[in-house]
DNA sequence: AAATATATTCGAAAGTATTCGAACTATCGA
DNA sequence: TCGATAGTTCGAATACTTTCGAATATATTT
């Protein structure tokens, strides 16, 4: 469940950071014009999470759809969804539709 | 925090059910014409929850900004706050305006 | 093949959440 | 004021979450 995955302190935290670090729209640090990376590791050393912690919210965030990964050699690339925040951005909405 | 109120199965019903059986504007089940009830009872007997509990939710609900609540005689009345539905809908634009 | 870098899985400890029933408080109506 | 209706608080049982370190797996480089 979506609310399940970013109910967690470090998991928000974690969503956030890609979210803001990422240039919407690319995908993770493999547009190298971009400049930004959202490997598994970087997300531990900005935020502070030791890499198993890392790896298990990661995978929360994945099981819920909030975020796609990709293997890129050794790393793996992890960015927001934005077909799943655009649908978050819509389910809020609706109630207020008259 | 906003998410976790909303990562319980049961607390989403009842967010659910208060977003979807509330005429979106108006408060509760106090404008007459619009003939939805809110109270807590309410709450419980639709969605299958002991009082205890829903009290115990609609709390966590209330307390996270989800809900407003106003007592009305015996009920107590709620609805969701449709400042907070508006707020969390552009959180979720945010990351993607370019 | 060995060494290095990166990420995952597993098990365990500690903390937190969920749910219920029983007892309690609050409000209204006769 | 008594009884009925509506919600809350409390305590306890059960279940789930979070986090870490150690061991394991995967990928690159030499």
């Amino acid at each position: 469940d979506v609310f399940k995955a970013l109910s967690n302190p470090n998991r928000l935290r974690m969503f956030l950071h890609l979210a803001t670090c990422c240039v919407p729209g690319t995908v993770g640090s493999f547009d190298a014009e971009a400049g930004v990376s959202a490997c598994v590791g970087d997300l531990g050393r900005d935020l502070k999470i030791v890499p198993s912690t890392v790896s298990h919210h990661i995978k929360e965030l994945h099981r819920a759809g909030l975020i796609r990964m990709e293997r890129r050699g050794q790393k793996i690339e992890c960015w927001v969804d934005p077909v799943m925040l655009r649908g978050l951005a819509r389910f809020f909405h609706k109630p207020l539709e008259e």
